[in-house]
DNA sequence: GTCCAGGTGCACC
DNA sequence: GGTGCACATGGA
């Protein structure tokens, strides 16, 4: 599947920030929303000088949500941010600190506990921000692995993600941040999720309803 | 007009 | 532990 999707839509080169802060923000814009109008929300941010986790905590939480309003949900996503920004205080606003500070499954666990960070935004930093190997599961993945799989019940996020960790084929350093990026460029290609048969994917030949050969 | 996008929190059962 | 709903803009 990594191959197929490599050979088709190339290295994607994931996260598209230009700093691990800026990561972490477009982590949380990007939550149900198009990438396009997180990049705008961006723009915004940087025009008013408010991408860094000070301002995440000192500016107004009306101005904030002014600046990120392209994105969606900016009321919701504005806490979210300050709520990012208090994180990040308890570590000086050092990202380097922060993912060194404890083994991984503690600083996922951190991470839920902030208000504004699910199982997808907190593995998406822990893995592109923090380069820690941690799969990222997001609704694309669930969909293309629900239609590998013949029918029965749709898979969880965290059996998902088992499903990725466990494959001794996938070498979590090289292949992890590509290939959740890869999964995201061909849900965009194809496979709508309003075309629950999926049967012309041209990719991916295992991408459809039916008998499966894949586990 | 309808559907969808790189989810999450919360109230209910 | 699951389900339903709110949160909101912008492009196809």
């Amino acid at each position: 599947m990594y191959d197929r999707l490599l050979a088709e839509y190339g290295p994607q080169g994931w996260w598209p920030a230009e700093t691990d802060f800026e990561m972490l923000v477009g982590a949380v814009l990007t939550q149900n929303t198009t990438w396009t109008n997180v990049e705008r929300a961006l723009t915004n941010m940087k025009k008013a000088d408010a991408l860094n986790a000070a301002a995440l905590r000192d500016t107004d939480l009306e101005r904030l949500a002014a600046m990120i309003h392209p994105s969606g949900y900016f009321n919701a996503k504005a806490r979210k941010l300050r709520a990012l920004g208090e994180f990040l205080a308890r570590y000086d606003d050092d990202l380097i600190r922060l993912f060194r500070s404890k083994p991984l499954l503690e600083l996922r666990k951190e991470l839920l506990a902030v208000f504004g960070i699910g199982p997808e935004t907190a593995d998406s930093m822990l893995l592109y921000a923090g380069g820690l190997p941690i799969f990222v599961i997001d609704s694309y993945t669930l969909r293309v692995l629900d239609r590998m799989r013949s029918g029965g019940r749709e898979l969880k996020y965290e059996t998902a993600q088992r499903l990725f960790h466990r494959d001794k084929g996938i070498d979590p350093e090289r292949h992890y941040g590509e290939f959740h990026a890869l999964i995201v460029a061909h849900g965009k290609d194809t496979c709508r999720a309003s075309d629950p048969a999926c049967d012309q994917c041209p990719v991916l030949d295992m991408c459809r309803t039916g008998p499966r050969t894949v586990a």
